[in-house]
DNA sequence: TATGAATGAGAATTCATTCAT
DNA sequence: AATGAATGAATTCTCATTCAT
């Protein structure tokens, strides 16, 4: 169940403020607090009203975004009926992300970090698990769910290659995006088919022989 | 054709300081000048005789490191005679990376970052391919150029999907790496296993196809 | 005559909290209006209906304290009978006092600073000068008012002095109850005895001679 | 015996600065690095490099102005002869300081804080005492042993008690002399003269009945 | 009258870089 | 060539005070 999480306002202009100067192609770590309230458009002593510091605040504005990506995601995947179109609308999803920014990636590269915004972001992870936030691998796995069906779970090991060979085609998805031959669609509906089509045989084979 | 690259002493001494405070776990963002010069054992001043700055230290700090591993994994890849043997030399020299080090990892998310570093990085690929190093891709590129041999090329988007395809597969194994469950070898071995033959199936079908 | 000054609740309630805050060992420094105000129970702009500014509600708090303190020593002296009675029972007020905080030393110690807090304290210094309220001095002259009764008055010199020695005298006693030593009453008893014969002889010489 | 303490220019530069704005009216508390390196010549980053912060500065200031001070009246006190002379020396020392600013009483204001400056000027003093410094009180102690000569070392309360209840007149002569009226030496020398009988009268009390 | 959210001036501190030795 | 003392720009964070409710 998605939790309906309320932001306070002020809160809400800090991530939009972060966002923003990330898309406009900011580097994280030269970040200031001054920027981010300035473009929020609020005092620079209210933000720490809301938040314990710098970190915090560029930690749980990428964690909002995926968030709100995330359940989007989850939501759309859910009206899909075809193994092949939930996968394409991922792909598509991520399209639309990308072009708008990289934020999702960030947040993975933010994770691998030893960075103060990255054990955040941990922190962060561990919380909302409990509570009944819907992360990237929740939609992974609800895609798995539907296709399994009646058929026998595979192992434990084979579900673990499984979700992160999934993984690592959308994120690789994703890193071909980057290219400025896949600007135009008509190039990126070739290889969005070739990685559609090789999740699906990966998933029919596991599945397959379990 | 391997250039071979000379470095002078205090210049490796910097990079190999760089490397050691990194895999103390120290956060990219905060090594400073100070620590990184104290760690190597030559003045701080110094550093400037061969770095314009910080950035370029750490950014090529880096290169060495990836210079290094691509290298000794194109040598050992070339000695390999089966995919399979290549792609398990592949995996297995990944497992040595990653449990001294997530060097290769944060080489590509310092990559996608919009640092100073990322930026020093960017220009040092683009600087070295018309040098004749090794990078990443090359490895992968040998192994498949063996395999192609008489058989017909792919079309240019299959060719870069099954690059990104194996790209993606090798990245995904480094991150399962992470695991807990994966720090006993015996537990490695049979994904490893599902990895290797994920990727020869990849190639397979597209070799084949064509 | 001692004034019957009414004060609000409210005003009372800073007051009492900055005295709380310093007995547990607050720096007045780093006293803040949010932590002051939170221990009184009220708004933080409610502090400002009743007080200019921070500076004000401090060295009004520790007027107050001080003003109680040297009503109440006022008051039992002039119960008392003899010199030494009256010195006796300065010295117990202040043993009482001392071990509860250190309040009448830091007004003292504030007195002397050129802080803000410090101005406002001499200012309220004169201004309750000309009101009738109880200042420190008043007990002192009050005993050696007692004391002199028909004898010659000394002159204002030896006046002075003296009043400064017995000062003195009692400030040195309490610097000594902060030693561990006199954490005992069996120990204080002796070095009281000292202190107080040595006041009373003081007296007797000035006032002997004149 | 006194050390040679060498200071490094800097470091004396950072005193000297503290002093002199501290002369000139300044409240501690509103001391910022910037007046502090500014008055000093030096960069703000420079003081950092002597110094742990201000609190340290500070402390330290003052420190050295007390054992500057001290040396000299312990070197002077040495050369008379006499209690009296003695006594003069110290109540005369104590004239030159206060004409100059009151450092001598903020030590000891300031030790008797709860701020971090207080808590650094402690530590420096059980520091000091384990290295051969002169402090006030070994100042205070050489009198008297000098007096003592052959006779008997009265009990522990009682010295203890003659040390304070002379360095409460002393302390006492300085608080006398901010008043305007003593600002001319021919008042000063009769109060002088008060004072130092004072002393020595206890003085030859306590080592008298002993 | 009472409040506390919002503010921004101001403070401490860090650290990349320079440059005299 | 090598150094590290000196620097000050830049950054984070605090907190007294205001003012709309």
């Amino acid at each position: 169940m998605i939790t309906n999480c309320e932001y306070q306002p002020k809160e809400r202009a800090i991530y939009q403020a972060v966002l923003e100067l990330f898309e406009e192609g900011a580097d994280i770590n030269n970040l200031t607090v001054a920027k981010i309230t300035g473009r929020a458009g609020i005092g620079k002593g209210t933000a720490y009203e809301y938040f314990s510091g710098k970190e915090e605040m560029i930690a749980k504005a990428f964690f909002y975004n995926g968030e709100m990506f995330c359940r989007q995601l989850y939501e759309g995947v859910c009206k899909e009926q075809t193994l092949g179109d939930k996968v394409n609308y991922v792909l598509l999803a991520m399209e639309r992300q990308m072009t708008k920014t990289n934020c999702v990636f960030r947040l993975i590269h933010m994770m691998a970090d030893n960075s103060p915004v990255s054990g955040w972001i941990r922190e962060l992870l561990k919380e909302k698990k409990e509570v009944g936030v819907v992360p990237a691998e929740a939609v992974i796995r609800r895609v798995l769910d539907d296709e399994l069906d009646g058929r026998e779970m595979p192992s434990e090991d084979k579900m673990k290659y499984l979700m992160l060979s999934i993984y690592s085609k959308i994120f690789c998805y994703g890193m071909l995006l980057n290219d400025d031959k896949y600007q135009q669609e008509d190039q990126r509906v070739v290889i969005r088919g070739l990685v559609n089509r090789g999740i699906c045989r990966e998933v029919e084979e596991i599945f397959g022989l379990s």
